[in-house]
DNA sequence: CTCATTGGTTCAAATAACGAACCAGCGTGT
DNA sequence: ACACGCTGGTTCGTTATTTGAACCAATGAG
């Protein structure tokens, strides 16, 4: 671990909750010695990543993110990249869309395309989606690393609805169906009418970098739509994957061919043509 | 400069140019040896705040600054602050008003009101800002520091205009101009329809950050719009400056106290308050 | 008027960064 | 086919930075 690896480690400590920081706190949670961390946060602070209260003299994140951000968005434009995929998607269901991403410790909305049903189900952008009660943020649990998803796991979770997984073993316990299925399902359990799937986007380091999810009432959900569902918010999330450039880890392809072998084989294979191992260069050929 | 601040400046070589760099560019770019910069740029490329090309190899600004980006929007929406401030503006002015912030090397519009007068100048969000042509690019050289100025003075320059400004020894006039007043003014300079006036917005470090600036119809500035309008989007920029937790440098302080005071005496002080030097806590009460 | 906390400093010892030389791969001009 | 110049990346003895216990001064609570 080098040194800058080990100052980059201290912006994990913020989130939603966690906007200012101090000196000792940051010794505290990052387990470096004082002088190790004030040395690496003034360097933080002088590069624009941190800015100092003048009064409180507590840490929170600079400006140099706005800039940063702005100038990626100019060369890479993430969000138009990932529009016209979510839209067909949108189009295609009929249902509302949202693509989340992983931000210092938060799963947060970023790009939400409504449905254009009379009775749907409404996601804000830029909502915070907690990670043991929406679809996406067991999709993110299940396909981050372990040592990331346990920060995560380790705390105690609120209870949105009745049937919001809270306890650990049950989260868990969910989790391994999402890795075996290689997308995720909730059912009114952060919104008591919403049911949702959820697809793991997959960034540079092959690392989750957000979720390809849709959202929809709840009564009117089923099996058959959920099989069917799925089957298209993965193809959106791998097509976005690639999209930007990323690889799309051969473990989650592996997985995905395992489950729609088992699919197929259940329902008297309809189109056998998803079980094809190889079809070498399509983008989602798999 | 420890390692993190010589790891961090690296960044400072993307702009809106140049958004793919190899190894050996970067270590011609900075100076740093080839392997110190691969180690560096490593470490960043782990944070997420640098991707790597899977093909060329080259780096290209990371995922990360999108979420920290909006964390820190969350935390501290920059632009709903500034908004109301620039509404005021442009209230009372019935100008178009943009604010602006430097960004890798290029200063960009990031929130523009546009004036609602039937003629009117009109600024794209996001435009790019050229530094020897419009008024926020003249303030942003004027008062940055000199090292980083010196960076984008040394370049050629677009002509734009008849009157734009592109031999280096009239622009540094220029900013000595804009270094006496405390604003910057620019005619037909970029558009051949318009004026500007902008002043500086000083980040935590003191630095400009960026500019507030108002665009108007050529035709209609004279002399004497100039002086209220100039001393109106300094007072935004400051209120914004000091919304934004910042201090405005003693130095600026003390460039607009004389500048008024020159001011008061050449038109017969109609308001001598403005000279008036303590005002205690007042937010612009200098 | 303590006591515990805060942010920040110091300096010898421990450790990580440095950088010249090196390798392999790629494309070009001869 | 050849050497050439470029690329990204590695190695390892030398060198300089990071480390952390002990130390301040200031602030705030009991």
């Amino acid at each position: 671990m080098t040194t800058v690896d080990k100052a980059l480690s201290l912006l994990d400590h913020f989130s939603n909750e966690q906007t200012e920081i101090g000196l000792s706190a940051f010794s505290r949670l990052s387990g470096f010695d004082k002088s190790a961390a004030l040395r690496m946060l003034s360097a933080l602070t002088r590069a624009g990543f941190l800015e100092q209260d003048a009064q409180t003299r507590r840490y929170r994140l600079g400006g140099a993110f706005l800039r940063y951000a702005r100038l990626r968005e100019d060369a890479f434009p993430l969000t138009e990249i990932i529009r016209p995929i979510a839209q067909k998607l949108n189009d295609q269901t009929r249902e509302t869309v949202h693509v989340s991403l992983y931000a210092g410790g938060r799963i947060s909305t970023f790009l939400v395309l409504d449905s254009p049903r009379t009775t749907r189900a409404h996601v804000d952008n830029g909502m915070v989606l907690p990670f043991n009660a929406t679809a996406s943020g067991l999709c993110w649990l299940a396909f981050s690393d372990p040592e990331l998803a346990e920060r995560h796991l380790s705390g105690s979770f609120a209870q949105y609805q009745r049937d919001t997984l809270t306890d650990r073993a049950a989260i868990e316990a969910s989790l391994n169906q999402v890795r075996k299925s290689g997308y995720s399902f909730s059912e009114r359990s952060f919104d008591d009418e919403v049911s949702s799937v959820a697809a793991p986007i997959f960034g540079a380091q092959a690392e989750v970098m957000g979720c390809m999810a849709l959202a929809c009432v709840a009564s009117r959900m089923n099996t058959s739509l959920i099989s069917t569902y799925s089957q298209m918010v993965v193809d959106a999330a791998v097509q976005v994957t690639t999209a930007l450039g990323a690889v799309v880890p051969p473990s989650y392809r592996e997985i995905r061919r395992a489950h729609q072998s088992a699919q197929g084989a259940q329902s008297a294979q309809k189109d056998t043509q998803n079980v094809q191992p190889s079809q070498s260069k399509g983008v989602i050929g798999w």
